[in-house]
DNA sequence: CACGAAGATGCATTTTAAGTGTATCTTTTA
DNA sequence: TAAAAGATACACTTAAAATGCATCTTCGTG
């Protein structure tokens, strides 16, 4: 059981953002301070971008700055949105083959601890992740805030 | 996000083993009742045989059994076992590479979420996923009391 | 005792989704 | 107009899960 390094690099591009709200971050700037493929962080900034989290602009001086205010980006929210899917079993996607799935107890209960998963995340924002950000700049070795002259 | 075949598998034999519970049953019958391959089931029932969930008694006339009460095998303790890992993200298992892993604020949040998906599913057990018997029997399309003459 | 039915064990192969790499296009500012 | 940035598209690689196959062990039956 796990969650896709898409959704938790999705959360981590917020978490940089949200460490440097005074610039504009770029792709290329959070793929490398995290040592991580820059196709698969551009994929992930496009569904962020197309999501409406995060506001991207091209060009010279362009680069990565958050949408909303970090208080009204809710973990689940992002979660729910980013990871490709939740299917935790067979049954869980049309077509399954299950025998058991049109009555099974299981399902529903694992339906269930799902949910309970996702309400733990409602209950975190991006502000919470964020608290600290003298520290989180120190732990990602962030640039000055003026990028380069 | 999603739960590996290898754990649901297991919860199927346990409802197999659940609904008839006055024979042995192969591991033959329950991978063609649930068309999976033989091998993956073997080392399932390997697992649940080691683990103290299930009895296998070799030989003619051998199979399977439960050898727990249905109400004392709980769904969470099964996921937790079977299941080969909860290493939610990264930063979960040891020698992990993210910057934030030191303070990170999300990792403790899914470590809470991950908690009360387990919790969910400690709230059912084996029991309660095989009332109703001879649906259950009917659904899985299972032999006669007596196998063969 | 020998045979066949069952589980136990081990290893090699296949499949699939996730992640990575590369190329090209578009936008924007210096 | 050139360089810096994101946007888009496609091909490739990787790793874990699942499958297949072969062999061994155990045990009941005739
Ligand atoms: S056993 Fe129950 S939970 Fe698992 S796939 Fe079948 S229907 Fe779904
Ligand atoms: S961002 Fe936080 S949760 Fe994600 S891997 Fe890094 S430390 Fe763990």
């Amino acid at each position: 059981m796990q969650i896709t390094q898409y959704t938790d690099y999705a959360l981590r591009v917020l978490i940089y953002l949200g460490a440097c709200p005074e610039r504009r971050v770029t792709i290329k700037e959070v793929a490398e301070t995290f040592d991580i493929s820059r196709s698969h962080v551009m994929k992930i900034v496009n569904q962020l971008v197309s999501l409406g989290f995060v506001e991207g602009t091209r060009g010279k001086g362009g680069g990565l700055r958050l949408n909303r205010a970090p208080a009204a980006i809710g973990v689940g929210e992002v979660v729910r949105l980013m990871e490709p899917g939740f299917d935790l079993v067979d049954c869980f996607r049309a077509e399954s083959g299950c025998l058991l799935s049109s009555g099974c107890r299981l399902k529903g209960a694992l339906h269930t601890a799902l949910q309970a998963f996702l309400a733990a995340l409602d209950e975190v924002t991006l502000a919470d992740l964020i608290v600290n950000q003298p520290r989180l700049r120190n732990m990602l070795g962030v640039i000055a805030l003026n990028p380069s002259p």
